[in-house]
DNA sequence: CATTGTGAACCGGTTCACAGCA
DNA sequence: TGCTGTGAACCGGTTCACAATG
């Protein structure tokens, strides 16, 4: 998931690769930083290391949204906050609803950072009647009955599913069927949708088993260092802002 | 991240590619369900399918952890299942804590599917004094002066970080100096950590802007597409199972 | 002359296609 | 005969290194 995507593999979109749109709110969440401490121009050097990617990686990225850059100089910051926008589509605003207003359905509702950037929750939909009605994050909570209808109002494409994974797939379906052709997945399963339709899965529990799988590797090594010869300080290490977590990539949080 | 890693770019630890690993929980899901129905063999190509990906694709990944299949049979789920546990190291169980203890805090306490495969709770850690003491999800809440105790007492190196951004690398600085040695981070910032620590990171609102930019994509081709010839029936789709999400790859959560 | 933009080498990972084997 | 295991081709993405340039 790394990484993984759900596109036509041939003619990709307008040329950009589909790792480096995956790096792009990185690079814009730290533009938009520095551009409330009304900095001016970035050094790719700069920004690179604010982002947490290399900088030979980060103007390739931007070579292929065009030459926004000035040799010599750097990047406008105001002007790169714009086209990265413009190109992640957010100078529009997302009507997006939340299916399953559980622990996490809840949780994502009252994320701040929703509303700020181009999202706004449209509606919260949970299937418990006894939720119908109830107000979460100023919301008044909605019955799954009403899918379709309120998919269609609000003219929503963006779909997030956090409901128990047993009923992950149907709601899917009928998402999917009122019009939403996009979902990102909390729910601990694999969703079968038809082309044109794009998923994104979120999972704790992948998450949390890949690093149990690099720790247990950690405490081997460590046994089977000692033997050798210096047992000495353990390479020491400076601070690194390395590549982190999926891109793609990866995990489900699934509610209780 | 997809995803992207954290480790020593050369020797890779037992010849098994991260991409493999990121994708062993998939099948390890999979592998279980078949598990509790009882179901005495898989084949490559059922398996791939329950989890998502191609059967070439599976059986190269179960390459690397040794030959387990039977040539005109297929893979025994039980010993299957052992083998991959054992490789993920959930044979043992890994004591997590979980700092920022909000919206999403709860809900991840809340999260069932913890408890079930090697990972267990062991503290719920805050800033706010007046969450110390409060039960969530049957754990009591503790404050964050007493961080390096809790980890050291219950020997955790597994931390996950709920905290709003601001507060996250802190946290994490915190954390790591006290003997974590993998972390979650839901906050969405960039962590620096030191040579040896993996960092995965979940971010809803990268996740959200990936799918903007791709639904904008949609909706451009869509015009585009009107005027050639044919404007038919939008290429009959029959149901798929893409890679789905990130892998790595890349979101982070920020509670309210 | 500092910094961008990019061709070319490199590398991990995916897919293909078939040999090997129960 | 059917399905696994894998070498080889392929491909997207990363890194290198330097030419281009404000």
């Amino acid at each position: 998931m790394a990484t993984g995507r759900n596109h036509r593999p041939a003619t990709r979109s307008r040329g950009i690769p589909e790792a480096t749109v995956a790096r792009l709110p990185l690079y814009l969440r730290a533009l938009t930083a520095l551009s409330e401490r009304s900095v001016p121009t970035v050094s790719s050097e700069e920004l690179a290391t604010a982002a947490g990617v290399n900088s030979a990686k980060l103007r390739k990225d931007f070579s292929y949204l065009g030459s926004y850059g000035t040799r010599g100089v750097g990047y406008d910051v105001e002007y790169l906050v714009y086209q990265i926008s413009r190109e992640l589509g957010l100078t529009q605003d997302w009507p997006v609803v939340i299916v399953g207003i559980g622990n996490l359905g809840a949780a994502l509702a009252n994320y701040g950072g929703f509303a700020s950037r181009g999202f706004r929750v449209a509606a919260l939909i949970d299937a418990d009647s006894s939720m119908t009605g109830k107000q979460v994050a100023g919301i008044a909570v909605q019955h799954v009955d009403d899918l379709e209808t309120i998919i269609d109002t609000n003219g929503v494409s963006i779909g997030v599913i956090t409901t128990p994974g047993g009923a992950a797939q149907q709601v899917c379906d009928r998402l999917v069927a009122a019009g939403v052709t996009s979902i990102l997945n909390f729910a601990p399963t694999v969703l079968t949708v038809p082309e044109g339709v794009d998923v994104r899965k979120v999972d704790l529990s992948i998450e949390l088993q890949i690093l149990a799988f690099h720790e247990q590797r950690k405490a081997a090594e460590e046994l089977a260092q000692e033997p050798p010869s210096a047992a000495g300080l353990p390479a020491a290490s400076e601070g690194r802002r390395g590549d982190q977590g999926p891109d793609g990539d990866i995990p489900a949080v699934m509610p209780a």
